[in-house]
RNA sequence: GCCGAAGUGGCGGAAUGGCAGACGCGGCGGACUUAAAAUCCGCUGUCCGCAAGGGCGUUCGAGUUCGAAUCUCGACUUCGGCACCA
């Protein structure tokens, strides 16, 4: 009986390991090393909810491995971590508590540093920010200053959802149809406030151009959508004169259709239309009042619901088109929204469905301007005609009458330059960032308001301005900045009067939209960025995070990244070269992991039971890697068992313990030699796919290679050539494509080898990644499935390299086939590239 | 509703125009054991058949193709985002 060996025991190997890399400085970047090639791994940093749960192990654990398989080919690998620390969750569990979320918060952090460290994730510490810190958010005020001097910030009046109770209230506050407070169940009412916004419409085009980037055709086609670019025309309707109003105002509709001018019946304006008080009939004032109240009560997403019967209210007055002096009546609808070009329409039922709809349903005329070239003009139309073909033409659209609808589009907006009444224009769907937020929790704005210098800007010498350590929450969300007095009154910097600081906060969508740059220099105390370090690094070369992620925070980085260019604060404009967008980890059922649902999966148990090498490797195994799925843990014995198996061949390669009743002996038909080159092949075989996987970062597939690996030389195990050199190398190459995914238990593995090899200690995630030995992977036969009509008949196999003509010969010379052929000849041979044959013949 | 993605055995999934179900879980059988666990080996889509073999089968319905899980069109279901969650 051989000697027994030490059980694979993860909670011994993976302390010790990591305790033995940090020591070794084994994950810290030489920012200043220019002699290799530069790798900038960049993950989404942590919000501190207080337990990092699976989800955070899923995005975090595969990006460890790229960075580990990077640096095993000499790239300076740069993975840093910090934490997006300000935001509404520690809000809200201070005002419960009625603590400083900063408590709270750094709680969190201290706990969760303590299990990122567990996964044994080669993040660069020394690196590290938290976004709630002075030393950090100062910077985030100093930008702020530098977009106001540039032009780039401005204030604007806009509504927020308002509680009485606990004041603005996000998205996810406001519960019910009925719009109740989550917190206190008050009605939610709509207030106009003044609040800062960034000028990001600016760089919209820019955004819409995403070369030489590297990102998923999802994540770009999203944000094109989102961005909304549409070309058309801003036409002047004139108001018409009325009883109550003298009329001949200018009122701009913006329209994608300009070539359907002559078909509007009618004008719809948003509910936030400025001119909706002069242009309202007295006796009309109650119904559109009444109107203005219900639509405030809905959210966009219901108000642009396609599906949704259309309402609205007619103001008794009309316009005046301009190409034909028709009068037309204007109503005020919800559909149409006031952010959004004009704030104001043309309707053309004809050819909208929108305004088809509430056309039919208020008995308004439909005028068809455009049909195809063969229509008939006076047909009634059933729905709306929004086709777009080569072969339309305009009718009922006076002197255009008859002209191709694709030309028509220009010369009716020609015409209307030419008249003084419209011109060509470019809309957006995209908005300016509103910037303002009413909470504690965030960057506090640098402004003071003065009653006789108006808005001052803090001088960046006084800054950072500090969000209070005592803050008083008495129990609601109203933010307590607005009742802080210390805070609140200052001297004015510009006349030394009395005034005011701004209470309100950032977005914190500010935070995390540069942070990747902080990271090069998180110490540095003259300035938010160190260009040689920004120059030198970025942009960053790979970028992982969350698909929830794939509109507003990666637009809003790489909006922040142009303004930082614009301010010459940086070179380039584009934050991240590659993006990989993972999939979400749900919880068992389905739902989005969070302690409310009490579907947390806890990592710490998971650790303890398997240790973080088989977690990392089940999180990576269970599926693609961009699609995320509910957590079951169902399978993770799998892959533990599959690591107990590598170390079993590592130390064991000539046990004979288990009833393997074929151990000792090689498979049938193959002797010493023939094994050896089966388990080179197959070595060198798993090395280039995995090599690929590793690539493309499909990690799914990349284990089930190596699964198969130690399949096969399971079967080796025991017999003569078990320990043998091909025996050896395989094991040495199996080891080395663990170390990215589990690097404990390969770290171990590998210098277990080297101490029986008296060898000293040396981490395997120094070593180099092998390099694939083709002539190991050729193989002289391969297997050819035959069809016969599509249909997997038989399988001969035949030499590598046979051509086809022979192939064909040996094909049809095999009984089976003419069996099936049934003495029918094949009409058609299809050779798929030697992967297959098909024999076409047709159907008696 | 709009934008994006996904739907394949009992389960996670593989195959992205060429052998459907790799790999793993679960299940069944065997070896080892006094026994159990652990470990090792084999089988495992479904129906018909003693077998050889055959039929059916990738959400549903049409289409393109010698050939479709894969491409096209139309539905259904689920997930992500929709601008104050991060």
């Amino acid at each position: 009986m051989r000697a027994r060996i030490d059980r694979y025991q993860p909670s011994e190997i993976e302390p010790r390991w990591q305790a033995r890399w940090d020591e070794l400085g084994l994950h810290r970047a030489d920012l200043a090393d220019t002699t290799r090639p530069k790798f900038y791994l960049l993950t989404m940093y942590a919000y501190p909810s207080g337990d990092l749960h699976i989800g955070h192990w899923y995005i975090t654990t595969p990006t460890d491995a790229i960075a580990r398989f990077h640096r095993m080919h000499a790239e300076n690998v740069f993975m840093p971590i910090g934490f997006d620390a300000f935001g509404l969750p520690a809000e809200n569990a201070a005002i419960k508590n009625r603590v400083n979320p900063r408590t709270w918060t750094m709680k969190s952090i201290d706990k969760m540093r303590v299990q990122l460290r567990s996964m044994g994730a080669s993040f660069d510490w020394s690196a590290e920010v938290i976004t709630c810190e002075p030393d950090y958010y100062r910077w985030n005020q100093w930008l702020f200053l530098e977009f106001l001097k540039a032009g780039l910030a401005y204030r604007k009046k806009s509504a927020v959802d308002w509680c009485p109770n606990d004041g603005t209230l996000a998205r996810e506050q406001v519960e019910g149809t009925d719009r109740h407070c989550w917190r206190c169940g008050a009605k939610v009412e709509k207030r106009e406030l003044d609040q800062w916004y960034l000028r990001v419409t600016r760089y919209a085009d820019e955004l819409l151009d995403f070369n030489g980037l590297g990102w998923p055709d999802p994540i770009r086609i999203m944000q094109t959508n989102w961005i909304g670019r549409s070309e058309g025309a801003e036409v002047t309707f004139t108001t018409a004169p009325s009883a109550h109003h003298a009329g001949g105002e200018p009122l701009g509709v913006f329209t994608t259709r300009p070539d359907t001018l002559f078909g509007a019946t009618f004008m719809v304006l948003a509910p936030e239309h400025p001119l909706l008080g002069a242009l309202t009939a007295p006796e009309r004032k109650a119904e559109v009042e009444a109107y203005l109240t219900q639509a405030a009560a809905r959210t966009e997403i219901d108000r642009l619901a396609a599906d949704r019967e259309k309402t609205g209210v007619a103001l008794g007055a009309d316009a005046i088109n301009p190409v034909n002096q028709a009068r037309i009546p204007i109503f005020v609808a919800d559909y149409v929204l006031g952010s959004y070009g004009t704030g104001a329409i043309m309707a053309v039922p004809a050819h909208d469905e929108r305004d088809f709809d509430f056309a039919t349903r208020f008995g308004l005329p439909i005028i068809k301007v455009v049909m195809p070239s063969d229509g008939d003009p006076d047909a009634a139309l059933t729905s709306a005609f929004v086709e777009h073909s080569a072969d339309e033409v305009l009718v009922n659209s006076g002197p255009f009458s008859g002209r191709p609808a694709a030309d028509a589009f220009g010369e009716i907006v020609a015409w209307l330059e030419q008249h003084d009444a419209g011109k060509p224009t470019v809309t957006y769907r995209l908005r300016d960032w509103g910037f303002s937020r009413q909470r504690f929790w965030g960057t506090p704005i640098p402004v003071i308001h003065c009653e006789r210098c108006g808005i001052v800007p803090v001088p960046a010498a006084d800054l950072p301005v500090l969000l209070p350590e005592n803050v008083d929450y008495a129990g609601s969300g109203v933010n307590p900045l607005t009742r802080d007095l210390a805070f609140l009154n200052v001297t004015c910097p510009s006349c030394g009067g009395p005034a005011q600081r701004e209470s309100d906060t950032m977005d914190t969508f500010m935070d995390s939209s540069w942070y990747w740059f902080r990271y090069l220099s998180p110490h540095k105390d003259d300035g938010p960025i160190d260009p040689a370090m920004v120059a030198r690094w970025t942009p960053v070369d790979q970028y992982t995070g969350g698909a929830e992620h794939a509109v507003m925070h990666l637009l809003y980085a790489r909006e922040v990244t142009k303004m930082m260019r614009d301010i010459g604060l940086v070179e380039q404009g584009e934050p991240f070269l590659r993006l990989f967008n993972q999939g979400q980890i749900l919880g068992a059922d389905g739902e989005r992991m969070s302690k409310s649902r009490g579907n947390v999966q806890d990592p710490d148990d998971l650790v303890a039971r398997y240790g973080a090498d088989t977690i990392r490797l089940f999180l990576m195994f269970m599926g693609p890697w961009d699609q995320g799925g509910s957590w079951s843990p169902t399978g993770i014995g799998g892959v533990h068992r599959f690591l107990n198996r590598v170390w079993t061949l590592a130390l064991d390669p000539q046990g004979l313990e288990g009833g393997d009743p074929d151990s000792g002996k090689l498979p049938a038909g193959e002797d010493r030699a023939a094994a050896e080159r089966s388990i080179r092949m197959a070595a060198h075989r798993t090395l280039r796919a995995v090599t690929e996987e590793y690539t493309g970062f499909r990690f799914n597939t990349m284990v089930a290679h190596l699964m198969e690996l130690a399949n096969t030389l399971f079967r080796y195990r025991g017999s003569e050539v078990a320990n043998g050199p091909a025996w050896d190398e395989a094991i040495r190459l199996l080891l080395l494509m663990l170390a990215p995914a589990t690097p404990h238990v390969a770290d171990e593995l590998w210098n277990r080898l080297r101490a029986e090899a008296g060898l000293p200690e040396s981490t395997i995630h120094r070593e180099s990644w092998p390099a694939v030995d083709d002539t190991a992977t050729a193989a002289e036969l391969r297997e050819v499935p035959i069809q016969v009509n599509g249909k997997v008949r038989d399988r001969i196999t035949v030499p590598a390299g046979i051509d086809q003509a022979e192939l064909e010969r040996l094909v049809l010379a095999r009984d089976r086939v003419r069996e099936v052929l049934g003495g029918r000849t094949p009409d058609r041979v299809i050779h798929a590239g030697g992967r297959l044959v098909n024999l076409v013949v047709r159907e008696s």
